[in-house]
DNA sequence: TGCCGCATCAATGCATACAATCCGGCATAC
DNA sequence: GTATGCCGGATTGTATGCATTGATGCGGCA
């Protein structure tokens, strides 16, 4: 499973304009720019060796994604609105409902098996891995479920949308490293059991939904962020 | 209501880049293209009375939200291949479930009432109205429900949607004038009544969403796509 | 007649050049 | 001391130029 090469990592024979943009995404995702920062065209183009034009092309496209906004004059780099989290995670648990379901409705044994195999190595290996390797598990479960379900547009949005919140997600993964794996097996247990509307009141329950733990979690990604920053 | 100017028609003193992605964004609503067609570059830009820099930035936001490809070298338009536009009807089914959800939790009298007057108007209007007017008064409907669901992210999530699907949408209301109308009753109905499951429901059978539906409305598409093109 | 190789051409991708605009600092006037 | 206006640098937005690469058409040869 997971064979599409879709998030494009930076490989080297691409254009200039899709590497970029790819690296930039990866450094957008790792916080490397401030929230609300304005993106300097020039000193960008010269950090990634490349002119102006291709870089352009890239933050263009970063804008579609939502990744980065456009204000009157030049890009700047989202900030931390608790409004748009709010809607953000909102928005994904309603896609993360919906491909669950989707699932529910085509997933085959020999799927639901691969992703059981996939959810035991992870457990065994999670006690002592970095938050990014959790959030890489993390992710990479939820979008077998959405690989599952077979729509490759909600599959899609879904990732845009981890792209938006990656950073929100990655602070809030600290406290629940446990939490985490185990609902995920509750999930899967539902899906194999074919209790769909307990597989979707699951996801709805696992994924950061309340306003208090995502604002607080917004706190603790600003903290975050600038110690990054000054390091 | 609606007051956002989001959807971005090409004003004049608007950015070259920006406006060619309006004027764009428009033309491929408009099928002024022809599925799976390439772009020439230079020809574009000289329609458009831009040079290529400009012109480029804007194709490479649109192949981000969908409405292009990008190709190896250089970008075409999207075909219609039938799984993606399933795909695409889908997730639009379930993006409009949840908005009218959250609208039935979060809508109040008011924006009911003036939702309710618009339904009116529109029916007054709609037996000789064109089939473009139809599907601005359509897309004003569910938009509106969108906004009232409060969720900015899933409201331009839609919005996406709707543009990919605006061909497929235009040739499937020809047979549907005024079945849509009254289920946009119906549907605003159990908003009004506070019965949430009969307003999903509502949508979810609202929406063209059978296979062979769809199909046909496709095959329909690549009929009128082309009498346009010849025209 | 059909196919292959080559040459020419067109179109893309990128870099550079230029124009317009904005921002900050400084001087001057009040 | 504060406000105001102007100047210079910096930065964005657009146009143009150039190299590379893929396509296309034509002629020769089997």
């Amino acid at each position: 499973m997971n064979k599409d090469k879709k998030p494009a990592a930076a490989t080297p024979h691409m254009s200039s304009s899709h590497r970029a943009h790819a690296q930039l995404r990866e450094q957008l995702l790792r916080s490397k720019f401030l929230p609300g920062q304005k993106i300097n065209e020039v000193s960008l183009a010269n950090e990634l060796e490349i002119s102006r034009t291709p870089l352009r092309e890239a933050l263009n496209r970063l804008v579609a994604e939502g990744l980065l906004l456009d204000r009157e004059r030049g890009f700047s780099v989202p900030g931390l609105e608790p409004e748009v989290v709010f809607d953000l995670f909102q928005a994904r648990v309603e896609i993360e409902c919906a491909t669950v379901r989707l699932a529910c409705e085509l997933a085959g044994p020999a799927e639901l098996d691969a992703l059981s195999a996939f959810l035991d190595e992870s457990m065994s290996e999670s006690p002592d891995a970095s938050v990014d390797r959790l959030i890489e598990l993390d992710i990479r479960f939820h979008d077998t479920i959405a690989e599952l379900s077979g729509n490759k547009v909600l599959r899609q949005m879904l990732s845009n949308l981890n792209d938006r919140i990656h950073l929100v997600r990655w602070v809030a993964m600290e406290g629940r490293r446990e939490r985490t794996q185990s609902q995920h097996r509750e999930i899967l247990d539902h899906i194999r059991a074919g209790d769909t509307a307990a597989a979707i009141a699951g996801m709805r329950g696992h994924i950061l939904h309340r306003k208090e733990d995502i604002l607080q979690a917004i706190k603790a990604a600003y903290g975050h962020v600038y110690t990054l920053s000054s390091a």
